[in-house]
DNA sequence: AAAGTATTGCAAGGTATTTGCAAGTAGCGA
DNA sequence: TCGCTACTTGCAAATACCTTGCAATACTTT
């Protein structure tokens, strides 16, 4: 049907309905807990099993379609892997999370690589801090 | 007896055997999940209870004398306030904890601040990747 | 030494995630 | 198109991790 179903079918998996709208929501929310994408697909499917959110989010995220990252004290967050091209700034103090480009970390990133051999992925954990806004209330 | 006692009963806390057992068990633990704790306390004091070392945790968090990370997928990880001078590399193949000066991340650090407005705390997360081990073997 | 209150141990309660299993179904081949 | 096989799903139970209520205990101050 397509490639992304040829991709499944390829590893020996299938793509069921459950399965294209997990990965749907995915795309749509951007930054989404398993609770969450529960929710959303559930607006047009109620009857999908908070467990099957669990294993298709394992299967995709296997199979390379999404991409889970840890932005706060619970449990991961998932998105789509083409929208990984960022860093998240997360504000410990009033809890929003902010965008930044990778580049603004390349030489960190670098610096790990020569000092230590070290390959940093600095999407898949949060950058926390404290943002401009609340830095100004205090 | 002691400062530290001192500062606890200046808050209105007091010093307690378990208490000091879990700040001694960070201090030497480096880096420990509660659970880890635990196990390192019971070796000398096997009655203490699991909730006791969380609420002594979260205790000493609030006086300052020990401070936590996310390191990983699960958990906090709690370490000693003075040692929280370097960054955490966690490798995401191997699981092991690296350590790096916080200078490593100085210009990022100072990237984030001017063009965002950013204060960043480069040791509450962990710095995800590949240590130069795994990478060798890949 | 006694009183006052923070702290402990224990058990129960939560929340988030995982797992076993029978029923259901996508996808390959005839 | 039909059937078969194996991957998936829904459900319920189980697990992991952490929190909370409460009565008993034990630091600290007076």
């Amino acid at each position: 049907m397509n490639q992304r179903a040829d991709e499944l079918r390829q590893k020996g998996l299938r793509l069921t309905p459950q399965r294209e709208l997990v990965l749907q929501a995915v795309r749509e929310l951007g930054h989404a807990t398993p609770e969450e994408v529960a929710e959303s697909v559930r607006k047009s499917h109620p009857g999908i099993n908070l467990s099957t959110i669990y294993r298709n989010l394992e299967t995709l995220e296997n199979v390379g379609l999404v991409k889970h990252a840890h932005l706060g004290h619970g449990g991961a967050t998932y998105h789509a892997a083409e929208d990984s091209h960022h860093l998240h700034l997360v504000c410990g103090s009033c809890g929003s999370v902010g965008d930044a480009p990778l580049e603004s970390a390349a030489s960190f990133v670098s610096n790990l690589i020569d000092e230590y051999g070290f390959k940093t992925d600095v999407t898949h954990f949060a950058i926390y801090g404290t943002c401009a806004n609340c830095s100004d209330k205090s």
